[in-house]
DNA sequence: AATCTTTTGAGAGTTACTGTCATAAGACAG
DNA sequence: CTGTCTTATGACAGTAACTCTCAAAAGATT
């Protein structure tokens, strides 16, 4: 999801290029205006203060009036910048990595392989650099059922990206059914592998499972016995 | 899910063959008791004035005290039928069906081909006995986020059942993450191709779509360049 | 008919969220 | 650096989905 873009350009209807721009300037804009630096930092303090209570609370039992309280801010000021409460815990900011891995694969390259060689190197550089963060998000994901729950939507909503990604590339329509069942399988095996992991306290490598995890999919689907 | 087991018997402390007993007690005693059959008929009730609001209003317009008083029931009833409003439409009936199904396949054919035989046979059953409602019911699954976010719960919990008896069969750990990975991917599969079919008004056979799918995901895996 | 158990409704309380509006604070022109 | 314009903030009121408690009603049992 977008990694809280401080000024969230709402419509860019005016050309794809402009995405692009947008994400450089970011990068490149270094001084960032007094303005935009005040609202990174308020989101910060509040999801810091989000997980410093989550961890010694529970998420069930943090009501957002204590989050606010704790980073400063009122209840209005929270939902202005987590229109939710698990929308603290939700945000994948990795989905425009896959979408530029998937784009560099050659043309002809199997689909499966495709999508593998974008999602382990994705998955492997988030470990490496946010390795903690996502751990404790990801053991969230697994124990909260409201989490869990919402976290399928932006499953359906990264799945929608990457169909309309390989639906321009192969030359598909973008409702294939084919299509969005084999990246939803993708997806789902993918999952299971971060959650196993999860579960597991971080132990291992995510994107070694996640290979193990599509293995075994390509492994059922071949018609092995299995037993 | 329990399909509103008209008198949960929660407490089984007594004896295992007490479930069992129960279980066929519930199946013969024809003439339930007339507190059965009240909660049978509020719990009927309740639903159907729900669904009704709900075409007419759209779900998220609907309050849960409209559907109570349309009812006639007491909002405080509405919660003891249904734990949340999202109860009303994700209700799946056929883990059941799927579970025995599934057990009626032999142990040395591959674990794809059983869950198709056991998934393709009970969606064709359900759609060709309460196909209307289920249409409406995956509609609303596709158009609510919150329905569809719900949703995902009862998927893994589908996902658990099924790989405990696949686990069981196959001799493998009941955390087995290949395992999982295939059966994830496999429901997803399913899930697509059930959301394409209510996306399409019930056009065509669920089970069709459903097979489909998983070939879909089959040549995909099988490493089909696919353009 | 009397007693016991379960279901129901009333009401009060909590929490996540929405909308409105006045005020405060950064941005910018002159 | 002053005035103006824009945007972020907080206070407040309101809604809706739950949760809990308790007393009354209704089915079950002897």
């Amino acid at each position: 999801m977008t990694p809280a873009p401080p000024n969230a350009t709402d419509q860019d209807t005016t050309d794809q290029h402009t995405t692009d721009q947008d994400a450089l300037e970011e990068l490149l804009a270094a001084p960032l205006g007094l303005r935009e630096r005040k609202k990174l930092k308020t989101r910060r303090a509040i999801r810091t203060a989000a997980f410093r209570l989550f961890t010694t609370q529970g998420y069930d039992a943090t009501t957002v009036d204590q989050i606010a309280a704790d980073a400063e801010v009122s209840p209005s000021t929270f939902f202005r910048y987590f229109p939710t409460k698990e929308d603290l815990v939700v945000s994948d900011d990795y989905d425009p990595v896959m979408v530029a891995g998937l784009r560099t694969r050659p043309l002809d390259e199997p689909l499966t392989e495709s999508m593998r060689q974008a999602i382990v190197p994705a998955l492997r550089q988030i470990t490496g650099t946010e390795g903690g963060d996502m751990l404790l998000r990801m053991k969230l994901l697994n124990e909260v059922p409201a989490i869990r729950s919402r976290s399928a939507l932006e499953m359906i909503r990264s799945r929608d990206l990457i169909v309309a990604v390989l639906a321009e590339r192969t030359g598909r329509p973008d409702d294939d059914l084919g299509l969005r069942a084999l990246v939803s399988a993708i997806l789902a095996a993918c999952s299971e592998a971060v959650a196993y992991w999860a579960d597991r306290d971080g132990e291992g490598d995510v994107a070694d499972l996640c290979e193990l995890a599509l293995n075994a999919v390509a492994e059922g689907f071949s018609g092995a016995a299995w037993s």
